[in-house]
RNA sequence: CGGGGUGUAGCUCAGCCCGGCUAGAGCACUAGUUUUGGGAACUAGGGGUCGGAGGUUCAAAUCCUCUCACCCCGACCA
C-alpha cells in the first residue's frame, strides 16, 4: 500500500525538474529556513535560516576586517533632502522607496491614526551612500584621513513589486561597504579588492563557483561609474547576481560634499567605493546545491554540522542509548574543520526515528549519525552524508566517526563546489554565434509552463539599443563583462556588427 | 497601475452556481493501546464569530453592494 509520503521518491515535491519555482518553495518550507510574515513583501529567517545568516556574517566580517575595514553604524532613516542630492540614484531608487511622514499615532473613534506630520520625510534606507556620504563630509578634511574604511551590517527596505523568499525581499539584510579614498587608482583598488573578498567567500564558503565581471552600463548601479559583480548559475541555469561592488568615482562626494586638502593644499573631491551582499547569497545557496531531497548546506555555513540520532527500541533502553549519545557529541565537539569548531546535535525529540532523519535530510545538515543498542554492544556508529543517498548507511568504528569527521566534512564541502562548477561549466556555451541560434537557445519548448532550458552563453557583444530591445523579448540580459577575455574580434551575437568584446548573456533572477 | 483569481480549523482545501437541520474532510495537535534499526496503525478528543461592513430574506459560508488582504500574469526589479 504505502502512503504518499512513502510512494514518491523524494522528500521534496515537485522535484526539480517538474516545477523549479514551486520546488525553491518548498525547499524553503521543508528546511525551516524562513517563512513569508504578515508584512507585505517580508519574511521571517527562521533559526535554520538565520544561522545560516551568521555563519556568512563571521567569516565574512573576518575578511571585512582583515582587509582593514571596520564595522560602524548609520541611521535607518534618510532625510528625503540627500535622496535628491545626486540625480541618477534618484532614477534608480525614488520608486522603490517607503516613506515615513508622521511621528505620533492618535486615537480617533477607537483607531489609531497618524499625526505630527515631519516637516521633511525621511525614506527607509535602500542602500545607505547618501547618509554615510554626509558623515564622511564631515570625518574628512585632509589627506590624512584616507582612506575611509566603513562596513556597516544592516537591515534595508526596497518597496519591490514582487519578491520571493531570500531572493527578493522587501527588507532584507546585508553588509554595506564604504569607502573614500585620495585617488582614483587607490579607490579602484579597492572595489577590486572587495570584489575579490565576494568571490572568494562565494567559492570557499558558500561553495558557489562565480565569474567575476563587469556590468554594462544599464546595468549599473544608480550613481556609479562602474559596477563589478560576481554572477553564479543556478540549477535552473539561470544567472544570480551574488555580489557587486561599485566604483563611484566622486559622483557621491561631490553631491555629499566629501571633500579634502591634498598634499599639494588643493580642495579635491574624495573617490568613493560601495560594495555589498546580502541575505539572496543563502537563496543562492539552496538553489545551488539543494536536491530533489531538500536542502544541501555546504559544512562551513551550516549551523550543525552533525546530528546523533539516537535509536531506543525499548524504553529501559532509552539512558543508556542516550548517554552513548552524548558521549559520542562530546568527543565530536572536541573536533574541527578549517579552524571551525564541530556543531553537533543530540536529536532526543520523542519522535519516531524516520521522521526524525528525513527532517534533517530536509534541513540539509552534512552528517547523521544513528547510535543504538546494537551500536553501544559493537562500539560502533552509523553515518549517513547528506551528499550521498538518504539510505546509503556507513557502518564505522566510534573512534574512527570521530577521528575522521573534520575530513568528511571538508570532504563534503570540497564535493559541493564541484559538483555546483561542473553543472555550472556544462552549461556555459561558447559556440552560439548568430541570434537564429541564440534565440532557439533561450526559447523553452513550452512556453505556458517553461521548462528548465538555457543556461549562460559567452558570445560577443556589440551593444546598441535595437540589440536591447532584442534580448529584453527573450528575457535575456547581459550579465556581465568577465574580466577573462579572449581578446579575438568578432561579430556581435545580436547584430551581427563588429565586436571584440565577449560577454555572458543569460536570464536572472 | 492593468488583467485574472482566492479568502471557510494551525496547514491544504471541499461546500457557494441552485440560500434551509448542530459547517465538513485530509494533514497537524492531545490522550490511550499496539508498534518501533528509516516518513506507523487503530480508537477517542480539542480546535471555526466561514476576511470585514452593510443589504435582500422567515432563513446567508452560499445572493447583492462596498471594503480589506493575499496570490498569479503583465509593467517594475541596484
Amino acid at each position: 500500500m504505502g502512503t504518499d509520503k512513502k510512494s514518491q521518491a523524494t522528500a521534496i515535491s515537485p522535484r526539480r525538474a517538474e516545477d523549479y519555482p514551486e520546488w525553491y518553495q518548498q525547499v524553503v518550507k521543508a528546511g525551516d529556513l524562513a517563512e513569508t510574515s504578515v508584512v507585505r513583501g517580508c519574511m521571517v529567517i527562521k533559526p535554520w535560516g538565520y544561522g545560516v545568516w551568521e555563519n556568512i556574517q563571521k567569516h565574512l566580517d573576518k575578511m571585512i576586517k582583515d582587509t582593514g575595514h571596520m564595522n560602524a553604524y548609520f541611521p535607518l532613516l534618510i532625510p528625503l533632502s540627500f535622496m535628491e542630492k545626486e540625480a541618477a540614484h534618484v532614477d534608480g531608487f525614488a520608486k522603490e522607496c517607503a516613506v515615513v511622514t508622521h511621528h505620533r499615532l492618535q486615537e480617533k473613534d477607537g483607531k489609531l491614526i497618524p499625526a505630527g506630520e515631519l516637516d521633511e520625510p525621511f525614506v527607509i534606507r535602500p542602500t545607505s551612500e547618501t547618509i554615510i556620504g554626509e558623515s564622511f563630509s564631515r570625518w574628512v578634511q585632509s589627506y590624512r584621513d584616507l582612506p575611509l574604511l566603513i562596513n556597516q551590517w544592516a537591515n534595508v527596505m526596497r518597496w519591490e513589486m514582487r519578491t520571493r523568499l531570500f531572493l527578493r525581499t522587501a527588507e532584507f539584510l546585508w553588509q554595506e561597504g564604504h569607502t573614500a579614498h585620495a585617488t582614483e587608482q587607490e579607490a579602484v583598488d579597492e572595489t577590486f579588492t572587495m570584489l575579490n573578498v565576494y568571490a572568494d567567500l562565494a567559492e570557499n564558503y558558500l561553495a558557489l563557483p562565480v565569474i567575476k565581471g563587469e556590468k554594462t552600463a544599464d546595468e549599473r548601479f544608480p550613481g556609479a561609474e562602474r559596477t563589478y559583480c560576481i554572477e553564479a548559475m543556478m540549477q535552473d541555469r539561470k544567472a544570480l547576481q551574488a555580489g557587486t561592488s561599485h566604483y563611484l568615482g566622486q559622483n557621491f562626494s561631490r553631491a555629499a560634499g566629501i571633500n579634502f586638502l591634498n598634499k599639494e593644499g588643493e580642495q579635491e573631491c574624495a573617490y568613493t567605493t560601495s560594495w555589498g551582499v546580502s541575505t539572496r547569497l543563502i537563496g543562492g545557496v539552496i538553489m545551488t546545491h539543494s536536491d530533489d531531497d531538500g536542502l544541501r548546506l555546504p559544512p562551513k555555513i551550516a549551523p550543525k554540522h552533525v546530528v546523533i540520532i539516537p535509536v531506543v527500541p525499548k524504553e529501559a533502553l532509552q539512558d543508556a542509548v542516550f548517554a552513548y549519545a552524548d558521549a559520542i557529541a562530546g568527543e565530536l565537539r572536541e573536533q574541527s574543520f578549517d579552524g571551525i569548531p564541530v556543531e553537533v546535535v543530540v536529536d532526543k525529540r520523542d519522535i519516531r526515528g524516520g521522521d526524525k532523519s528525513w527532517e534533517w535530510i530536509k534541513k540539509g545538515i552534512p552528517v547523521r549519525i544513528e547510535v543504538g543498542p546494537r551500536d553501544i554492544e559493537s562500539g560502533q556508529v552509523v553515518v549517513y552524508r547528506r551528499d550521498g543517498a538518504p539510505r546509503d548507511k556507513k557502518f564505522c568504528s566510534r573512534e574512527e566517526a570521530i577521528s575522521t569527521i573534520g575530513d568528511t566534512l571538508r570532504d563534503m564541502q570540497a564535493n559541493y563546489l564541484a559538483q555546483a562548477r561542473a553543472y555550472r561549466d556544462e552549461h556555459i556555451h561558447r559556440g552560439i554565434t548568430t541570434w537564429e541560434e541564440f534565440e532557439r537557445f533561450f526559447t523553452p519548448a513550452n512556453s505556458e509552463k517553461p521548462e528548465i532550458h538555457g543556461g549562460f552563453v559567452l558570445a560577443k557583444w556589440a551593444g546598441g539599443e535595437d540589440a536591447l530591445e532584442k534580448l529584453a523579448a527573450l528575457k535575456v540580459t547581459v550579465r556581465c563583462i568577465p574580466f577573462e577575455q579572449s581578446e579575438t574580434e568578432g561579430v556581435c551575437v545580436v547584430t551581427g556588427r563588429p565586436a571584440t568584446q565577449d560577454v555572458i548573456f543569460a536570464k536572472a533572477y
